[in-house]
DNA sequence: CCGTTTGTTCCATTCTGCGGAACGTAGTCC
DNA sequence: GGACTACGTTCCGCAGAATGGAACAAACGG
């Protein structure tokens, strides 16, 4: 364990649900004695990548991780572009739009177009989640090989929602659905009482791989509506393949981003 | 040198004006064998400091800097109460608003309000300047006693725009004025054409500290008009002081943030 | 006033990270 | 096509940083 490692492990116990952490969190959560726990604390505190509240002791991420958050993918053209289109298409249906990246198993919310319709944001950008529970989560899943799907997939299958696949044969069968259709879906399994559509976009040039989702309420939407939704993501996701040069036949092998 | 120091420098390489980096880069900013460079920037890429373009080989910040970026100051109280009375501000007024904090002898924009007025924003969330060339950083240094802003000011004076105060002595008279009127601005410094005004704000209970500043195009705006923000301004800072407590007699002695 | 909780400092041991040098790997110029 | 250059990775012996148990300090509560 280098002094690198032990460090990232404690700016991973911050999450958004665990947006800020007491000594005894870190301890805990880490693992590791006192003595260590406070002389990383201290260095992480010293160089910026933390900060500690002066009245609570609680320590939250720093000014550094702000910056450098600011910047990251900030001039990422094929989130610029499918950013572009999907506002389109939540302004003509009102629904609230996301993208989101791979990481292992699991992905991370990068954008959100907030629709016209009055769902509350609960997935802030920066959360991590199953991506096998997601409608574009499983939509980028289903662009990798599946020998790279089962390295990723931890070999004790997660508990998940109800309507999510329940185990990695269930799993694997959706995502053959969604390789026939260009086009996921979910209802139900993220967030009670939300339902999403999306696909997955891949990059020519890059290999970048990015999922992009709309939102809605299952109640307040009707079939009708959930056809139409269907109807704009499929146009759209033509025209970005079409711009984007995305290699559709292929599978995509990420670089980076191993199973936890 | 410890291991993480030398990591903490690589990242702070990047910057608004250098959102990524080459190897040869961060070789050459941070004065690094190779071997040291190769090694180090392999670990930050591995636990997800850093991401490396597969074309372009280049790093740019990584996708935990980004979830980590997002909890930054998400539940700050001070912050948020500070904007949504900028927000008002904003809205009446026209102009543009920005929310920063003390780091250094620089400032690093948190929060940025648009306002109605087409001036485009050239400091994002997450820009560095330095606090003595703008209204509300100089603001900033006002609230701190005269021995830590000759701790926090480099000994050698930077070069600074013709508007900024040009020495140790200018820059002390400036700020008394601030703490006399507990209003400060600013005009042509950090950016060609636009003026600001801004004030510190702190909190009773936290020791925070933060500066808010109200930005305008100067050829745009008459001499009455900038006398309306400074009204508007004078009577957000009242209220915003009895809200949070201020201590404005005190100086701020804050404990992290050392001159770089 | 003493026990408990919580966090910091100390210090001998260990083993990681350091950097010079050797080693790939392309690209480029005649 | 062959030598040269630019660019980056791997190797390896040594220095010194990181480690964690234990003692110490501080805050709290009954």
């Amino acid at each position: 364990m280098s002094a690198l490692t032990n460090a990232i492990d404690i700016l991973r116990c911050f999450s958004t649900s665990r947006p800020d952490l007491s000594f005894a969190d870190v301890q805990v959560l880490t693992g590791k004695p006192k003595s260590s726990t406070s002389r990383l604390l201290r260095s992480l505190r010293d160089c910026g990548l933390l900060e500690q509240d002066p009245h609570s002791r609680r320590y939250r991420p720093g000014l550094l991780t702000f910056e450098l958050g600011r910047l990251h993918r900030a001039h990422d053209d094929l989130i610029a572009t499918a950013e572009r289109e999907l506002r389109d298409v939540c302004a003509r249906t009102g629904h609230t739009g996301y993208i989101a990246v791979l990481d292992g198993y699991q992905q991370v919310v990068l954008r959100i177009v907030p629709g016209s319709n009055p769902l509350r944001v609960v997935n802030p950008p920066g959360q991590r989640t199953p991506a096998i529970i997601t409608s574009n989560g499983r939509a980028m899943l289903a662009r990798l090989s599946d020998q790279e799907i089962r390295a990723r997939v931890p070999l004790d299958y997660p508990k998940v929602p109800a309507n999510s696949p329940q185990n990695f044969p269930e799993l694997m069968a959706r995502l053959n659905e969604i390789r026939r259709t260009g086009i996921s879906d979910a209802a139900d399994e993220a967030i009670e009482g939300v339902g999403s559509q999306g696909f997955a976009l891949a990059s020519g040039e890059s290999g970048e791989l990015i999922g992009i989702a709309v939102s809605y309420s299952v109640q307040a939407t009707t079939e009708i509506e959930r056809a139409n939704v269907r109807r704009e993501l499929g146009a759209m996701a033509a025209k970005l393949r079409r711009m984007t040069g995305d290699p559709l036949g292929q599978t995509i092998e990420q670089l980076a981003g191993l199973a936890s």
